[in-house]
DNA sequence: AGAGTGGCTTGCTTGGCGCAAGTTACAATC
DNA sequence: GATTGTAACTTGCGCCAAGCAAGCCACTCT
């Protein structure tokens, strides 16, 4: 039996980990991201190779990566990411800050700078009205109207604390 | 044989995966996130049991929950978020933006809003000094000093796109 | 007494992953 | 010209993980 398909669910972060959730997957994109193109590349991080050749295949019908040949006797193809892959950038981003502060072992892994000025960047959550940094207490969830999920909080009182949970029951956003 | 342990490799992306990147674990934060405490709360996502059991044990484990009691008789437990688990917001909402833009389908999932405004967050990577959000293409890998990853590039001038290499083959970042 | 609830566990089956070895089509070296 | 090397794969094997269904336990409710 395969895995349940998360593209069925009415959630956008649920397709794009029925796309990219799989074991290795975000690696190789993280791998792409960095300037990786072939398939040794894609190896030295310790993937064994069924397994890297089945998701560079799937990345590529998914329109993540593009397989382009770059030599043609013998004939050769190497991998790069589509725009479609690289604006994952943010996902790896965000994986990379949080591995930063809350786990510990060795970082070898390259900083991200700015371009123009060379300061290190940093993912985030940002108000596009107030143009400001926001902390997570600072945003919260509003269910989509006419949403099943926004009925179904109308009616249990989900998202309001309710009187029978503990205090600080509501969503942590 | 198990997954292989990406945690021993030196790279925080890797580290974060390893703790989160198995199938359904960020669905199950996602749902954390949105309020979600109990098991059964959890199961409507579709996850089977037996797995939801396992990955809540194992997220409380890592410090990423905790496990409540919220009632005496029968006994009855409750899973919440910490510090450490709440602060994956920012992976949760690049992976939900991606999911929005690059593909297609129903979305009944809560729009996330800035508290004070109400108006629609984005994440998005930002340079500090500048603090201004950025572009993928604004910004560029830089390897730490003294990694074998900045020796390796050195000789093999990976990084700097090399001559046998066709045009645009620099790193995305 | 019987049904329902919530948080589990157990057993079965299929398939995903790691590992090792083989394959193809060449180029380079002895 | 025979061997060695290289890059991108494929194949075969064994174990473990995921999906599914059923059962369990300690209650409460009707």
């Amino acid at each position: 039996m395969r895995h349940k398909n998360l593209a069925e669910l009415p959630c956008p972060i649920a397709r794009t980990l029925e796309l990219v959730g799989e074991w290795w997957t975000l690696l190789i994109v993280r791998d792409g991201l960095l300037g990786a193109r072939r398939f040794e590349d894609f190896k030295r991080t310790g993937i064994a190779d069924n397994v890297l050749s089945a998701r560079l295949k799937r990345l590529v019908d998914q329109g993540i990566m593009e397989r382009r040949r770059y030599q043609v006797r013998p004939e050769r193809y190497e991998y790069v990411l589509t725009p479609r892959g690289r604006s994952l950038g943010p996902v790896i981003a965000a994986l990379r800050a949080w591995g930063q502060e809350w786990t510990t072992g060795e970082d070898r892994s390259p900083r991200l700078v700015h371009r123009r000025c060379g300061h290190e960047v940093s993912v985030g959550l940002r108000c596009e009205r107030c143009d400001q940094p926001l902390e997570a207490a600072d945003v919260e969830p509003r269910p989509q109207a006419g949403s099943a999920d926004a009925d179904r909080r109308r009616s249990a009182g989900v998202g309001e604390p309710a009187e029978d949970r503990p205090p600080g029951a509501g969503p942590a956003w």
